[in-house]
DNA sequence: ATGAAAGCGCTAACAC
DNA sequence: GTGTTAGCGCTTTCAT
């Protein structure tokens, strides 16, 4: 048996209104919620409508009152469980704020090309607004749009005073996780240091903590890295050696990674050295125990919608930048650190 | 300084046309990329649109040329891991088969009603397909459009014949954890049994490993659960009183909630009772070494994927019903059952 | 190789 | 309250 049979072409506005003996203007009207239609028609054409499966085609309607009233949301990886919950938490305080959502992943090969196509391809959907929460696409990628749709980015610290952003409190997270260690007693700690070009938030905590190290009184030794897993094994070797007493990583990813190289290699945290994250998403992380920094997600997801609805409103016309704050998360992979002991 | 001054219409064809002194056909072409078009005329037109910053209205074209290629995507919640990875590397498999995709996530509120919305957004976006990542729809809300357009389910067991699907194969995923079990010496498991209008997937799993179970000659207590979170207490208690030597949970979900409510007791897996989850999606589940069975993500997204192009070309004309298999991954949860103990 | 003209399905004045 | 008339920005014959 075919499965499907295509063809069957859309039913139109113009069916409807055939069917219904009533003029398209009428049909229009009524699934346009309007006023001016009398309850006979509005019943009418609503029971043609279903019958013949009609569906209005947004395309059409779109270009005709020229601007749809969803919002593109532009996206990076939604494998990641903060950008998953993120994803996620947009999509929900949007629809709480009666906005539709659609979302676009960007390719992640090329940096710069590719990226752009999804970027046009909402653009070319008429969005009326666009949230854009990977930083794989640059300032300099939007400002052509800037003046013609609001953009807020969502997630990623903005270094530019140029697009509206709503982040996480990065500097904040780092100088918590630090004090926190040199708290803990630690004076020589080893610092994933991300590539700034390879993950800019990473980049942001990782040179916070260093910062907060600094100031407590803590040697570092800078690792940098660029992808998950690098300089794993170098981290765990200084630790290993006694070199230093804590690992410090930029994400919970390669904190995980981290534990997961000292497992190998039969030692354990906080026992031989303690080790901390960041991000404090991913389920099952109290069962791990890990050190680490929960971003708010949640809380950011409703502020980028709440200023997105005022930019939308024209409310807002200033510059929106704002950091929310998340909280400390100490976890049994830290602990305090006994000199006596190496 | 205000941020957005609006307005500043976007240009159109006929602007690039104007300003590249030359006819809109001609514009259309070259972002056609079709063939008769002169060397000199593409780059006049390309060079003018760069500088007005124009970008093809894919509303307007979709409407002209009746029909867009880019295929829609229906998701529930990114949030949870399994889905968020699938629906990354959906995003990985169509860019690479030449297809966009945009997707809509469905309100989780009301069954049935905000749902559709979702669907009846994307279907008047005239997407040329849909892929339906989530049980928040049903067949029968599937059955007016599939005439019009390739539907396919996917990571979602189809219980109808009527419309395409690629799944995982849970059953085979509940039996595998089922025998393990039984192999493993347990004669008395708690089963997390999640009824099947919450989530179909884990109602087929719990079934599955019920009847394994059985099989390997184990006594089944079964434990009716909806939300992640019920039964938990009580799973531990029949535990704790040496009633049952394992509890099996539908989803990893579940059974890292198993794992906590334990360590809040005090017990802990494999010695007081084995645990055993299934998804084998989260990173760092190796850390805490649950026994659980991974289901392949990965593959599923590229069958779904490769169909949905058959089905695109007419190349496939049959009712597409296909199931992965994952893999089983033992882990430290769980062990063998020694009847002394208790 | 290029242009002119006719819509795609719908909304938005503007009459009635 | 309802219908009429223009388009929205683009693709597509069909000429040239």
């Amino acid at each position: 048996m075919a499965a499907d049979s295509r063809e069957p072409r859309q039913p139109t506005m113009d069916d409807v209104a055939l069917a219904a003996g009533v003029s398209r203007t009428s049909v229009s009207r009524v699934f346009l919620g309007q006023s001016k239609v009398s309850r006979e028609t509005i019943r009418r054409v609503r029971e043609v409508a279903d019958e013949l499966g009609y569906v209005p085609n947004r395309i059409a309607s779109g270009l005709a009152s020229g601007g749809s009233s969803t919002v593109g949301l532009l996206l990076r990886d939604a494998a990641n469980p903060a950008y998953g919950l993120l994803f996620t938490r947009l999509q929900r305080e949007a629809h709480e704020a009666g906005l539709d959502i659609i979302s676009m992943t960007i390719a992640e090969d090329h940096r710069g090309h590719k990226q752009v196509a999804a970027l046009d391809h909402l653009i070319g959907m008429q969005v009326s607004a666009l949230i854009v929460a990977t930083g794989g696409v640059t300032s300099d990628q939007l400002d052509p749009f800037r003046s013609r749709l609001p953009i807020i980015r969502a997630g990623r610290p903005e270094p530019t005073t140029r697009v509206h952003a709503v982040s996480y409190d990065e500097v904040d997270a780092g100088h918590r996780l630090g004090s926190l260690v040199t708290g803990q007693g630690h004076r020589r700690v080893a610092v994933l240091h991300t590539e700034a070009d390879e993950s800019y938030p990473e980049w942001v905590r990782a040179t916070a903590i260093t910062e907060a190290l600094g100031a407590g009184g803590a040697e570092v030794v800078t690792l940098p890295v660029r992808r998950v897993g690098d300089q794993v094994e170098a981290a765990v070797d200084l630790a290993a050696r006694g070199t230093v007493s804590a690992i410090m990583c930029p994400s919970d990813a390669r904190a995980l990674d981290v534990l997961r190289a000292l497992q190998g290699r039969g030692l354990s945290a906080p026992d031989d050295v303690s080790v901390t994250g960041c991000d404090g998403i991913m389920p099952g992380l109290d069962l791990i125990g890990l050190t680490t920094f929960r971003v708010a997600v949640e809380h950011l997801a409703h502020r980028a919608i709440t200023n997105l609805v005022g930019l939308l409103s024209g409310d807002i016309d200033s510059v929106v930048h704002e950091e929310v704050a998340g909280t400390l998360v100490p976890g049994r992979t830290s602990g305090p650190h006994h000199p006596l002991e190496n």
